[in-house]
DNA sequence: CTATGATTCAAACGAACGTATGAATCATAG
DNA sequence: CTATGATTCATACGTTCGTTTGAATCATAG
């Protein structure tokens, strides 16, 4: 059973997809193109995962595995410290998408690369990409949201559920980074490099994230949150 | 000049291609599907338009014409009703974002359809789409933000930038509606139709949008907003 | 060194893609 | 009714798609 360098073409074929993935979408992105950044034979594709699909999947598998886990040892820590009484909702926030951001500082972890990546697929149309990715989030995703439940006792359930898709929603777009509307033209070119701006993305996204999170219930009641 | 039923098979063809759009996505969406479903003749989408990009320009121009207008007329109506002075944030907040998830309501400019569409083309991967929708949400994005700046004078003009940005994404997200992460499982179907389910919607997200554009500024600047 | 299995390679497959063509059909103007 | 231009239609064009194939090449085990 020789290993020979496959080990080399396999990350190259990763890389490549996940970078063309990004850059113009699943759909957009043909085996030739992954393959001719790579610099493999068109063939090497199907012979090391099976197919375009199977490749995906495992662009995603290969990021997602480590964050499930980083997200779970975050979150096992804050309960450990907190000694059974409920969190803070800003400590599972941070721990929830404050560990997603600082990954895209982590080259090593597909750096902002990747988190544009994601950004853009949670709302990519392709059925099997959502189901995919909703079967890798589930677990780690339940554990959060009853977190979440345990922090905001008075707040309905329903009504967590929403704004957990709200934070989603801000998250996805800002790191999908695409400034789709051109918002930021003249203003503060804020140019700077990926890693930079993300930099100053994260304080700025966090607290946008807690005060939407730690809003005024909608239609007239106006009850506290939470004593943040 | 026979003008013969043409507009029926120009809107047939529009109404098909939204739908396909915004299930499929724009490059996973044949022209073979959207004249099948159409029942027209395979030829007619480039006879009658062109070519499969310029339907897309058509099917967004359709319905951004009108959300355009519109939301320059509420800015116009709340601005003439202010006299001069500044408006309130959740007005601004309101007249673009209340304006857009009304339109899901109404059948007439599309629906749920056209918004879960928009809200997927936002983070699309394709160049083209994004400049056309650029230049096509540009005028107004303008007016609503520099309005936004007047209503916030003490806050810096690119952090309003970034949290317009963040409306956006949650907006965008929400409308999307593809429950990608499965987040609303088993707690609350809330099933009902679209339309009820969007009738719900509208007030959650205001009221998310509003406390993340009000929450306290990031790194420790912790002065209020503003005095909505 | 030889044998074996893993990997790479050039080439081709059928299918589906967006688009173009020219004849048939339709509605209306004169 | 006839002529004219708009529209529809069946069909085909040339590309590109994801995938497959079988031989060539490589690395290692015995």
């Amino acid at each position: 059973m020789a290993e020979a360098r496959s080990g080399d073409t396999r990350e190259r074929i990763l890389d490549a997809a996940e970078r063309l993935f990004m850059a113009h979408g699943y759909e957009g992105t043909s085996m030739r193109q992954i393959t001719g950044e790579a610099q493999v034979n068109l063939a090497a594709v199907n012979y090391h995962f099976g197919s375009k699909e199977s490749l995906m999947q495992e662009v995603f598998r290969r990021r997602l595995d480590w964050l499930n886990e980083e997200r779970m040892r975050v979150l096992h820590a804050l309960q450990a410290q907190a000694g059974g009484k409920p969190l803070k909702p800003s400590q599972i926030v941070d721990g929830f998408f404050g560990t997603l951001l600082r990954m895209g500082g982590d080259e090593k972890r597909g750096g902002v690369t990747f988190l544009r990546l994601l950004g853009r697929t949670l709302t990519d149309p392709s059925e099997f990409i959502r189901a995919f990715l909703a079967h890798e989030y589930q677990e780690v995703m339940d554990r959060y949201k009853e977190e979440l439940f345990r922090a905001l006792p008075d707040v309905p359930k329903a009504e967590i559920v929403w704004r957990f898709h709200f934070m989603l929603g801000a998250t996805s777009y800002a790191i999908a980074g695409t400034d789709a509307l051109r918002l930021v033209t003249d203003w503060q070119i804020e140019a700077a490099d990926a890693t930079d701006r993300l930099d100053r993305l994260v304080p700025r996204l966090m607290s946008f994230l807690l005060g939407g999170l730690r809003a005024p219930l909608p239609q007239f009641q106006d009850a506290a949150v939470d004593g943040l």
